[in-house]
DNA sequence: TACCATACTGAATAGTCATTCATTATCCCC
DNA sequence: GGGGATAATGAATGACTATTCAGTATGGTA
């Protein structure tokens, strides 16, 4: 079975870590057990992997690649910052919302220590929280958005409050939809953001 | 030695408990680290705690315990929901902010999987959001604050923002001190609740 | 067909640690 | 001052599992 069916091993191996993980958590899934979900043999996953947390950071990746470049591509569509916002908000809920182990990964499991966060923080999640700033400062030099906001911290902020809902909706069994709450986010969020009157 | 200082030694257990797991993480962490900074045996450890994640549930209850009383006790204070939304935001950086070792903990450490969080969030979790609910709509009655705004949605809204400085708090190095964001916490979530104009 | 390079396998290893429990120490009361 | 009760000890146990690697299979090539 060898060079042939090789280009989608490992993406086969981190398909079944994201459903194993999402499932029994981190630690107390086995190498052996995402190898089995895999159908490949337990040796086999160290040809794509250096180890076990690899595989974790490599879902992480795969998940924030999709964040930073549907989040680029998505906001060159519309110029005014508001809109803007609002379709950050809609993509953040809507990729979070389309995958529940994934958000489970992505929401949990990648938080599992400082070690870590620290890691994820300073490379993909920067970019992101950056890419929410530029929209901010944007607003603001068109009189958008009130201008005596730090961009910085409206980022944050903006970013606190999806990752709350995101974090909620995976608590709460119901069957909700996450992109639900996308107008009540955006009608919050503006309200902050808006020049007073 | 027995029986007579018996009254400190769970929360000497428990304090170095929190300086171990924020130092090097829940799973790196053995119970023999923790008997050893806190001065008693390996052994000793299960005569006051169930089993290892007993330890951290205590750490949680310990903390969250905190949250809820002195934030019910500080809202007695005032009668202004725009006030007691001030309170509550000073309140919430001024305990996570004091001690950087229990931050780590609450913010990173007590998410380590689903299973834990779902405890932790039926919980007194629940309670806190449901006292900032409680503001909320206190201020909606009194015309302080927008009356179409769901209160259990505002709620989450606001715990994600100061979630979220808390634990850029954390990943941030720096020597800043966390209750000096809440003045621009308050500016940017009272935007969001005040009636338009 | 024979050979090589590459991919894959899974049983064996080696290390780790939570937990137990037989033993020892301490305290209190009569 | 001794006996019973309670607390504390820490070495030993047992279970678990990430990782390795010697062996096997496969596919392409000449």
């Amino acid at each position: 079975m060898a060079r042939s069916s090789d280009g989608n091993k490992k993406e086969r191996i981190m398909d079944a870590a994201v459903v194993e993980i999402a499932h029994r958590g981190y630690h107390q899934t086995t190498v052996a057990r995402i190898a089995k979900r895999a159908g490949v043999a337990d040796g086999t996953i160290y040809l794509y992997f250096k180890n076990k947390e690899e595989i974790l950071f490599s879902l992480f990746d795969r998940a924030m690649g999709r964040f930073i470049d549907e989040g680029r591509a998505s906001l060159e569509k519309s110029s005014e910052a508001p809109e803007k916002l609002r379709r950050i908000i809609e993509l953040h809920l809507t990729l979070v919302g389309e995958d529940r182990d994934q958000a489970i990964i992505t929401q949990v499991e990648l938080r599992h220590s400082l070690h870590f966060m620290d890691q994820l923080s300073r490379a993909q999640v920067g970019e992101y929280l950056s890419i929410i700033g530029q929209v901010v400062v944007q607003g603001q030099q068109k009189g958008e958005f009130r201008a005596e906001l730090d961009p910085v911290f409206a980022a944050k902020a903006i970013f606190g409050v999806l990752d709350e809902m995101a974090t909620d909706w995976i608590l709460s069994r119901r069957n909700t939809r996450l992109e639900s709450k996308a107008g009540a986010v955006f009608d919050f969020l503006w309200a902050g953001l808006k020049p007073s009157c």
